[in-house]
RNA sequence: GGGCGGGUGGCGAAGAGGCUAACGCUGUGGUCUGCAAAAUCACCAUUCACCGGUUCGAAUCCGGUCUCGCCCUCCA
């Protein structure tokens, strides 16, 4: 299995520290805002490392932090009038209300800054001791020329960075490249006692301590954003190197980032989306197939029209999953052997389900491995098209070949149900189960023109009806309000009436009543509500 | 200016020395269907930014040119 090292520029056979056990770090969000869709994209593909990974036999321990002190909570803070510490922990929880929309597992720790002070002030204070941080004033700073290896991750060398002189001058540094470890407190801002004073740790300090007291001095890999690899990551090294004197980190990996008309999504930009909006207008399943058809390194652009068309090539996906199940229903017994035709069928599954492999193993080659799924995905539709619903040999081969599709999906997530259905979720599929109903006996008494009129108006609310032998069958991505089904359903029954067919419109209320809802003719027109 | 990574069909996106340049979207035609949809089958890049070179052989390696993005400052 390889893995594309940032460190040395190369891909790399991935070796564990421990055999068969991966430990890794991300860094998470600082907690200030709702998470855009940029900061999603590491989530997801890290969260889809981890289930590989997990996929391939490794046992991960995986670790995300949450910044929770910081500059820009402390000023949105003020701003609002809020204890920051407060706020920090209020926009944790959105996190994950957002991040289980997503699938995204929970790591075995979120560690957050402000409850890991003394870990913190300990690790300065040896830094201060080695000869790698000086205090000023109640600051303390890192002497970045005293660690000879500064600069191997980002691939700059310090000469350069000095000579750049882009970095703000502060006559109390000793250089200008030094970065803080520990800021002295100001009015208005969260702070704790410390041997320099009162005050708060600065940025990188808290990934390299609560990333080495979860997972060790050493581990295996650390991820987060390009962006990230400078100053960020450079200075975890460099802080962690020199206190432990050992390799901090053996895989350092990054995601590319999002781009909006080519331009980076950011914050300081302004072109950013909220991930939640962007859920709320689409499954989250489909959310996390667009941000995986792509390479995790390259850059990833984004508009509404790639999400609708992610929505598409997985609705392709899931059809299979969908005709296999059917296929597959009803059949009790299923043979325990498979015949020629099925052992055929099943060893080009297991061909594709080995490239599916080969294609993860190389760096998390997702879009080659997608690929590979829709390849699956032809192979069954075919074969399902093509068997027989009473040989059990079929059906057993179909179960095989649908296990194995929905495992490599599962690696992916993006194969997922639709959850518990609320109740407003309920009542919209029996009104369109009731609609399907008045559709088919026009179908029975050949009104074709009710029966496609009924169709244009499903397909108006983006519901797809498709008929087979056995029925119809819709489906249906968005949230649905009640109400606009209800405005058709009235619409049609309007229509019985005009058409003087009472005895239909009289069904319709009928079987509106055994939903629960209740219609009330009144001479404005149709009032319904809900039985209570 | 320095560092990093790109430029592949109408669009998105794999491929990193040699099988017909994956896969998805879009489009076209056939099967199926009351008509559709879904499914299915077939077709849709003699060519991989450009120019040279290496090689029996290059989209893939080397040199140059053009061009785009990112980092060098808080940012996933």
């Amino acid at each position: 299995m390889k893995v594309y090292n940032t460190l040395r520029g190369q891909k790399e056979e991935l070796q564990t520290l421990v055999p068969h056990k991966v430990s890794m770090y991300v860094c998470g969000p600082t907690t200030y805002n709702f998470i855009h869709l940029g900061n999603a994209r590491p989530l997801v593909v890290f969260d889809t490392v981890r289930r590989y990974l997990a996929y391939r036999g490794y046992e991960v321990t995986y670790v995300q932090n949450f910044t929770d002190v910081d500059d820009k909570i402390i000023n949105r803070a003020n701003q609002k009038g809020e204890d920051p510490i407060k706020l920090a922990e209020r926009y944790i929880n959105e996190y994950f209300k957002d991040a289980d929309r997503l699938g995204i597992q929970r790591a075995d720790v979120h560690p957050r800054v402000s409850q890991h002070i003394p870990q913190i002030i300990d690790a300065v204070k040896c830094l201060i001791k080695k000869g790698y941080a000086y205090e000023v004033d109640g600051d303390v700073y890192y002497r970045v020329k005293a660690f000879s290896d500064y600069g191997k991750l980002s691939k700059r060398s310090v000469d350069d960075m000095l000579a750049g002189a882009r970095v703000e001058v502060d006559d109390r540094k000793e250089e200008p490249i030094d970065f803080a470890l520990w800021k002295k407190a100001k009015e208005g801002e969260p702070s704790w006692e410390s041997p320099w004073g009162e005050g708060r740790p600065g940025w990188h300090i808290e990934c390299s301590v609560m990333s080495t007291q979860y997972l060790g001095n050493t581990f295996d890999i650390h991820g987060g954003g390009a962006d990230l690899i400078f100053p960020h990551h450079e200075n975890e090294i460099a802080q962690a190197e020199a206190w432990t004197g050992q390799e901090f980190v053996k895989y350092w990996m990054h995601n590319g980032f999002i781009t909006v008309n080519s331009e980076k999504m950011s914050k300081s930009l302004g072109n950013f989306f909220i991930l939640r909006d962007i859920l709320d207008k689409f499954p989250s399943d489909v959310v996390r197939y667009y941000l995986i058809a792509t390479h995790y390194r390259s850059p990833l652009d984004f508009d509404d029209g790639k999400l609708e068309e992610a929505r598409k090539a997985l609705g392709r996906l899931k059809t299979t999953l969908t005709l296999g199940q059917e296929f597959i229903q009803g059949q009790t017994e299923a043979a325990t052997e498979t015949d020629d035709k099925g052992n055929a069928f099943l060893s080009d599954v297991t061909a594709l389900q080995n490239r599916f492999i080969e294609a993860m193993d190389d760096d998390f080659n997702t879009a080659k491995a997608m690929g590979d799924l829709f390849e699956m995905s032809h192979t069954i539709n075919s074969f399902v098209a093509s068997a027989d619903q009473n040989k059990s040999t079929d059906i057993k081969a179909v179960q095989n070949a649908l296990d194995i599709f929905t495992q490599l999906g599962s690696v992916f997530a993006i194969f997922m149900e639709s959850g518990e259905q609320d109740q407003e979720g309920k009542t919209t599929d029996a009104l369109i189960e009731l609609i399907l109903k008045i559709r088919k006996q026009a179908r029975e008494e050949k009104d074709f023109v009710l029966a496609d009129a009924l169709r244009d108006r499903l397909t108006m609310w983006e519901i797809k009806v498709e008929d087979s032998p056995e029925g119809s069958r819709f489906r249906y991505d968005q949230q649905l309000a009640t109400s606009e089904l209800m405005e058709a359903l009235i619409q049609i029954r309007k229509d019985f009436k005009t058409q003087k067919a009472y005895q239909k419109a009289d069904l319709l209320r009928d079987q509106l009543n055994e939903i629960g809802i209740i219609l009330e003719d009144t001479r404005e027109g149709v009032r319904w509500k809900f039985a209570d």
